[in-house]
This record gives C-alpha cells, structure tokens and sequence, in this order.
DNA sequence: CTGAAAGCGCTTACAG
DNA sequence: CTGAAAGCGCTTACAG
C-alpha cells in the first residue's frame, strides 16, 4: 500500500505542493512548460488524488448513495442501473446499498452513507418517516425518492410510475379485439401502494370500456389464494383475458397454463406489467405494460443532478407506463 | 449542509477534543462521568463522524470496491448481493460498480475507487490484464477475483465455480430414470470460458455413463443457431433429455415447448444451470445444477477479509455446483 | 484522566 | 507565474 501523494510529485518536478495542484486542477495562472512538466511527473509516478482529502477541502465529494430494497430484484438492478449510468456520466460515483426492505439496515446504511459525506442520496424507500431519513433533510442533503414516496416527507420529490395510460392501451386493445370481460390478477397487494394503485387505475380504465360487470379483480395476498385457481375461477366466468399486476404471477401463470396444454395468445390472451427480458424471450413473447424504469431511473438521476449542481429543487414527476402489445394477445372468440 | 463536527461536541461539552475522539472511541484511559456526557452531547447533537477525516488518519477506509460486469444480469445480482451482506456484517461498506463488460468502463471505475483509497476490491474481472488491474496489483491493494479469472495474474485469488460435481450429479440421476441419450445445449460459448468449461466436463462425465456416441452437443454461439432448432433436431435422433449450459436458451425453450403442446417432465425432461427464481415458479419446477452462488459470494467476501483483516493470503477456491432435481425431469419411456 | 499539538493529503487565498 | 501557510475533521503520541 504505497500511495503516490502530491508532495511526492512536487518534489520529483522540482516544484511546491500548490503548483502541482494548480497544474492538476487548471487553476490560477501557471506557465505552460511548468504544468507539462508536473503532468509528465505524475503520470510516471502513477499519481492519484486522494478524493478523501480533496472532499475534505472542497466539500463535494461526487459520492452520491444509492439505496434500493433488493439488487435481486429485476426491476430494482435495471432502476439501479439506469441511474448510474446518468450519475457516472455526470461524473459521479455511485455506492448502491440494499436495505433488503428491512427500516433497520435501511437506516445504518444512510448513517453510512453520511459519514462519507456524499453529496446526495437517491433512495427506493421503505416504511415511514425513519430517523436516518430525518437526518439527511436536517443536515439538507439533496435527495430524491424513486419509485415510493413517503408519506410524511413532501418536501422530497419523488420520480414514479403513473399505471393508468398503459393500462388504458391495453385494456383497448383487448376490447378492440373482441374481449368482452377482463380479468386482473392484482398480486400481494396488501403491503404495496404500487399495486393498489394499478388495481385502482384498472377499474377506472376498465369500468369506462367494458363495464362494472365485466371486470374481475383478485389480488394473491393470502398464501392460500394461488393464482391458478382465481385464473381458473374466472375462466369458469367466461373470462379468456388477463391482466396482471405483479409480473411473478404472470411468470407462474404462464408456464402452469402450458403445461394444461392451453395455447397463450390463442386459448387464453395475457398482459403483464413489467417488461422482464423473459418476457421477449418466451414463445409467444408476452405483452407488457412497461414502466419504463430506464426512464424513471434517469429521470431520477436528472432531478437529483439539478438539485446538486444547479441548486434547483425539482418538483416530482410521474412516467407514464407504456402497452407493448406483443404475441401473448391473441383475438377473442 | 450543516455537519457536526467533533469540535462541536467538544465545546457544548466543555471538553476538548481529543477527549471526545477517546470517548467515542474507547480508547485510552477516560473517565465514566466525562465518557457518558460526551456521548449524551454527540447523540443531543446529533453527530456523525467523519468517515474521510478518520480515514485520512487511520489509513482505513473500510470501504471496499465491487466491480461486477452487469447488475442487471441475475447472476451478478445474487453475486454482490451475498458479497455485500458478507462484507457488511463485517462492518465493511460495499460500493459496486458495473463495468458493462468494456474494459475502459472497468478501468475507470478502478481508478475511481482508487482514488477513494478503498480497502481493497473484489473483481469479476473483464479481458486481459489491464492498467487499472496492474495499478491494484502495484499498490499491492488486497484484491480477489470472483467468477472469472484474468490470465496472466496468478498472484490474486479466484473464487470461481466447478461445474463437475453438479453434472455428474445431474447425469447419473437421467441415466437412473432410464435416458440413454443426453442432449447438451452448450450457449454462447465463443467467448465465455466458463461456457467452455461445462461442455467440456459433460462430455468427461457423459462419456463415462452414456458413451461417446449417445452425446449430442451443439452451442447456439451464432445467431442463426436457434435453440429450437437444435432440439428438434435432436429428438429427431432419438434424445428426450436436455441439459443447458447457459439458462437463457433454457428460457427460451422451456416456454417454446409448451407452446407446442410438449410437457415438460412427461414428453421431455431437461435440466438448466443456474437456480434462477423463475426455474421455481415454472410448473413443473425446472431441475438446475446450481452454481450455489450466495456460496461463491460470500466465500469470495471471507478471502478477502482474510487477506484485509489477518494479511493471510488465501489461495483459489473452486466450489462444487449441486445437482437439484425437480419435475422436469421424468422418467424415460 | 485530560488537553495542546502535530499531521494525514489536499486546496485556496495571500504574498511575492 | 510560483511558493509558504492555513485549515478541512479527525487521531494519536506527548506532556502535564
């Protein structure tokens, strides 16, 4: 462990600590000859700075803290992915950490997090109010929420997924191929403002287009409701199309109706929300309502930079979800 | 962006501030009066250490870089998610990073982390040995490879995964059930060592129990090798029993079937790598040789500790994949 | 048991 | 255009 430091480079140039600084930095006045000299010298001696002590003196330390509840998940690693790649652009390092949905860990993380220094979070909150949470506005760390708000905290914006425009194209799209009765599996929705609120947004879109009667709603927050059955249950219903809130019920649907030897896209016509790459895998590819978190994650990114580098506090937005209708549609007979 | 500091502390407590950094710390000898008011004006105060000023002093960061090619992929997913939950609970923070598998984007981001005077890293590495790799090595930075390994750099440890074991495993349980062929579906193996290394340990192991001419093997490296062709193709000579190298073409396949009315488990029985969570929500559950990544993760995570925290130098570790029988694969008719 | 001082590696006014 | 000095927030010998 033998870091190059600054002096080391001013003494092998023959010059003082400030002006290898300068030459580095481009700053101030310095002669041509003498910062080509320092350049040369640094780079033989494989000089890196210290971003620690360079943070220490300037107060930003390009650091912002990522935090979501599960790398695991798909749609939380595309999300993570999205907005590091808009912060790194910029010029930012980004250190993701997982609270694996626990208030707990969530919260020494942001501690951590904090005694770093970082010049702001982007968090994928859960739960309330926490102390951690509190703390970053106290000190007035710039921060965005991503994909949950919380409650108590209006003076965060948050960037998140509006469920009703997707849903609307698809449910028209299933109506204008015949469908006259829809189905929506709306997944463990107990615990999930996401999901209520698309099992809201589909009856408000539903009811307008096939009315009250024709719309069928069952949410798998009880262990015991498996969601073969309530697909079995509605089928008996004269339903053949489905729509689901929570693409791991699409995934075990999909491979349970195979196996029952029934067609998708022809015996039986399926949506899912979330654009998986299984999804475009799968023989027929599925249909999708996306939430485009490419989107919400740069989006997120670019709120945050604006509030950092432009001091602007950005209000919060909401991204529209898109239907990519696909093979698993089929028409209604 | 209001910090308190250690100063801060001092004065409200009227103590100095050296006593504070010993209270806090429990170091040295200190009072039990002034160790309790000290801590009771920091909590009042609401103070966070700086984690930059101690570093600066301690040569410590506690911080350590993860670079892993691409979050979104599940594999890596679960990977630094097992390394993070290791390295934390040993008080270490993780950052990860991706380098999209492109070199200069690795190379960046080592240097980043460098600069932040990290601990030490844990790599799945990405090419041939390059300058950010050589600069870790020159600084002698405690660093272990994941995964994958680099050539010319047999002096830093490599947690990777042996995929023998978990064939065999999976062969023998075929053969037992009556399959006297075996198909094998290689993947995109052109550039992927790994890929190379499990057709190559099924054609060890198949050969043993099959024979040499009851083996098929094809990868779909090209793009104008499809899965599906391949399989058809196969059964035409008489194969009913698949195992995929690379999960994806499982996917793809696995949902193609279906789709012509094959069940799985009954007319045709395969096996995937990789325990993806899917392959557990699929009807039948699909059988996998699992890579027990959490196993590599967090293996990987206790070689580099052993190196940061008690300067032993571990050697390389392979860890055996494990067979997982489940309904897709039946008995042979 | 406690405080004043030095120093980690940098940047930034301030002289010259 | 360049260098000496102060100071960011902390820890750690060193006196007392």
């Amino acid at each position: 462990m033998a870091y190059v430091t600054i002096r080391d480079v001013a003494q092998r140039s023959g010059t003082s600590v400030s002006t290898v600084s300068r030459a580095l930095n481009n700053r101030g006045r310095i002669s041509r000859e003498t910062k080509a000299l320092v350049e040369k010298t640094a780079h033989e001696l494989g000089y890196i700075p210290d971003s620690r002590a360079q943070a220490m003196r300037s107060t930003r330390t390009r650091l912002v803290g990522l935090l979501v509840p599960d790398i695991r998940n798909p749609y939380f690693a595309d999300l993570a992915y999205a907005i590091q790649d808009t912060l790194f652009d910029a010029g930012y390092c980004t250190s993701i950490g997982t609270s694996s949905e626990d208030s707990v860990k969530q919260d020494a993380y942001i501690m951590n997090m904090l005694s770093q220094h970082i010049d702001g979070a982007i968090i994928v909150p859960r739960g309330g109010k926490s102390k951690a949470l509190k703390a970053l506005v106290d000190i007035s760390v710039p921060m965005v929420f991503v994909d949950r708000h919380v409650n108590d905290m209006p003076e965060v914006p948050v960037v998140d997924s509006d469920p009703s425009e997707g849903l609307l194209k698809a449910l028209t799209d299933l109506h204008s191929r015949g469908f006259r009765k829809v189905g929506y599996i709306s997944g463990p929705i107990l615990d999930s403002p996401t999901l209520q609120e698309r099992e809201y947004a589909f009856r408000s879109a539903g009811r307008a287009l096939f009315g009250e009667d024709n719309l069928f709603v069952e949410s798998t927050s009880f262990g015991h409701v498996s969601c073969l059955s309530v697909i079995r249950k509605m089928r008996g219903s004269g339903v053949n199309a489905f729509i689901f809130g929570y693409s791991q019920d699409a995934v075990q649907a999909i491979s349970a109706l195979g196996y029952q030897g029934l067609a998708i896209g022809k015996d039986i016509s399926l949506i899912s929300f979330d654009d998986l790459e299984m999804f475009r895998l799968m023989t027929p590819n599925i249909s999708v309502i996306s939430q485009q978190v490419h989107v919400i994650g740069s989006l997120g990114a670019q709120l945050f930079l604006d509030i950092v580098e432009r001091g602007r506090k950005a209000g919060s937005q909401r991204v529209e979800t898109v239907y990519i209708p696909r093979g698993s549609v089929g028409e209604a007979r």
